[in-house]
DNA sequence: ATGCAAGCATTGCTATTGCATTACGTTTTT
DNA sequence: AAAAACGTAATGCAATAGCAATGCTTGCAT
């Protein structure tokens, strides 16, 4: 099993060379962007650790290059922990994020994960009635036709269903969507919704997201 | 299920509050050291949320004054996250400890999993005869037919039914399903019973929620 | 047995609450 | 520079929860 790691801290770098090398693993290092990607895109790895700040090329500009031609699994490192950073990171096709600080441990058992699910896991597809969610495409469509949700429509369609059926609170909704952990009195969620309702339930009859009054939303399908 | 949250920064307090009354608990506020105690020891909570930083009587002091007699979990929040703070919280009895900031989705999901352990065994799935009552979906059926209920109905029926059996008196009810600790010539817990059986007893043969003349209500099956 | 009072059921009314919706200003993306 | 995305705030509407008035039961005393 061969491995790229792309990190420009030193002392992370050879941490982590010398960690994945005692656990079995063939590692090679890349300490920069720019030769991350070259490494990448000219040699055959099954899996690439990539570290999303750099100096020069970031990391993100890194996934989408490596993305063009390849389907190799990246795991993403960010000292940043944000919903943001997160759902940037996915939506360009990273298979799994990892803030930092991270234990050993932890990183190595999500390598692992990564690489038993296969090269790439192939669609993760969510469905509730006619409605199709896939998550790695990032693509949404309802009775064959195609949505286009922005990140945060996207992202809150997820979690809705990923829990379909499950009545969810506005502050859990918020706390999932957005970072926000210590505000109530705003109305982004309700608006989110309405946004959302908008494109995928307004122009169909049957109605998917439902208001619960004093408890929150529901996504599921009623006859 | 009645959670006392301690906390005395009034934005946090106030989305704790809304956050867990739309996720289904009697939330019970108290913005001093001191007031929580006084409720902590008065009044029988299934859970508490304690901020350590606190004027006046800290966390730490209402926690030992609570522990003296009380087994009730206790969850405290801390923004200083430091591995003393954490050892001295759980050494004083703390079940289970969260820096600051937070997402709201992982305080619910540790609130649910101290309740799930603790002494009355919290099962996601209520059931009494043909009725059965999804604490996490929030759904009630009965007899296979779905019924749907208000914020304020479910969380009676819930009562009801976390205790099936039980004759609870009205001001016990009142004070787990209402934040009225004392308040007596009212009689909205009777209006809430009439409601209630409108929509689960009524069209049914077989009634479920019993009245206890001079005693409250009971919630059994009955043949 | 019969009447009486206390406790409970039932109902309509209304203030309140919670939500939908729209418009607008700011930020981000292209 | 233009467009899209996003959050905030204001408005209006509708479900709902509490109140109070009335009618019904039940148990007890006569």
């Amino acid at each position: 099993m061969k491995i790229l790691v792309v990190e420009d801290e030193p002392k992370t770098g050879d941490y982590l060379r010398k960690g994945l090398t005692e656990s079995g693993f063939a590692v090679d290092l890349a300490r920069t962007g720019t030769e991350g990607e070259f490494l990448a895109l000219s040699d055959e790895y099954d899996l690439v650790v990539l570290d999303v700040m750099l100096p020069g090329m970031d990391g993100w500009q890194v996934l989408q290059s490596i993305r063009r031609t390849k389907l190799v699994p990246v795991l993403f490192l960010s000292a940043r922990d944000t919903v943001e950073d997160r759902v940037r990171g996915l939506e360009l096709g990273a298979d799994d994020y990892l803030p930092k600080p991270f234990a050993f441990a932890e990183l190595l058992a999500r390598i692992r994960s990564l690489l038993r699910r296969g090269t790439r896991q192939v669609s993760q597809l969510l469905q509730v009635a006619d409605l199709e969610l896939d998550c790695i495409k990032r693509r949404v469509n309802r009775g064959g036709q195609r949505i286009d949700l922005t990140a945060k429509e996207f992202l809150l369609l997820q979690v809705l269903m990923e829990r379909q059926g499950e009545v969810l609170s506005r502050s859990l909704i918020a706390s999932q969507v957005w970072d926000m952990n210590f505000d109530s009195d705003t109305n982004v969620v309700d608006v989110a919704i309405r946004r959302l309702r908008a494109k995928v339930d307004d122009p169909y009859p049957n109605k998917l997201i439902h208001t619960l009054r004093g408890m929150g939303y529901v996504l599921e399908a009623r006859l």
